[in-house]
DNA sequence: ATGAATGCAAAGCGTTTGCATCTGG
DNA sequence: CCAGATGCAAACGCTTTGCATTCAT
């Protein structure tokens, strides 16, 4: 599966060409390791990992690599409370999706949020279970005062 | 609705009573006003909250209070990425909870996750939405060899 | 009384950033 | 060449703590 990470690397510097960015030795060493890994880890933890590749590579560099990475979208930051940020690496871009559905007028919208979705596996995992696959409603009503979709005036699908 | 904030006030009390703790001036003041304005609020808001109705209460104490919250459950920290941690208040003991199913023997967990709950919300408010109730089910393995609860030497409930 | 709580200031600690020096395009 | 990138060390900003004093029980 490491055609995934190649995968991962190739957007990544297409990001980088796009924004007009340079693609340097580091940010190669960096990135790389940081998808094959392809677990939340701290900044201080990847300096680590990466030293062990290139010795001369600093922290700032690390830091602003996966700052980069978090801007680019290709990672997101993540808070264990700990007082440490940790980084997740994203493969996929649009992965499953879950619902919000409108107790008004039935409209159901499609979202797809990263946090909810990781919290979920870890709660499958603290329960020691492994998440096969899931279902998630929100229903909801609309905060504005006027239901753009109000099946009052309109006939519900 | 104050009566609910009495309630916690008189749950708090109740919780230091039991941990052999102090019942103070500060605590009473930080806590009632954390109750009352009843939303995530970092540490150095509280204090300007509470300075507001006694000056001399310094930093240390609002945040030592806001960390007893925590751990007496009555608050949980939040991190928004902005590098403060702010805090939230408990009012419920045990809200709506979701579920687990087995895929393997159907077996039904119910559990209950703070941080799940406030993403939900968060999710909804994001989307221009009021949550009204939710319908979560985690469809999940188990991860040790023999689920616990196998049908196959058991009849299915 | 007396151990816990408070307030102040200092220490911690992870995160950012200024700057002189490199380097990719 | 030259704007962007790097490394180092210093600056930050929020969090946590040591300690003498005060307070609740």
């Amino acid at each position: 599966m490491s055609e995934r990470i190649d995968e991962a690397m190739e957007k990544f510097r297409t990001r980088l060409r796009e924004a007009g960015l340079k693609s340097t030795h580091q940010r190669e060493v960096i990135v790389r390791r940081f998808f094959e890994l392809d677990k939340h880890i701290s900044t201080e933890e990847m300096l680590i990992e990466v030293k062990a590749i290139q010795p001369s590579i600093g922290y700032a560099t690390v830091y602003r690599t996966l700052k980069l990475l978090k801007d680019q979208g290709l990672a997101i930051p993540k808070n264990f409370g700990d007082g440490q940020t940790r980084y997740d690496p994203i493969f996929e871009q649009d992965p499953e999706h879950d619902h919000l559905i409108c107790v008004t007028c039935r409209k159901i919208l499609e979202f797809n949020d990263e946090k909810l979705s990781e919290r979920i596996e870890e709660i499958a995992n603290d329960m020691g279970y492994k998440l096969v696959r899931k279902k998630i409603e929100l229903y909801a009503e609309c905060t504005t005062e006027n239901c753009p979709n109000m099946p009052s005036q309109d006939s519900k699908s």
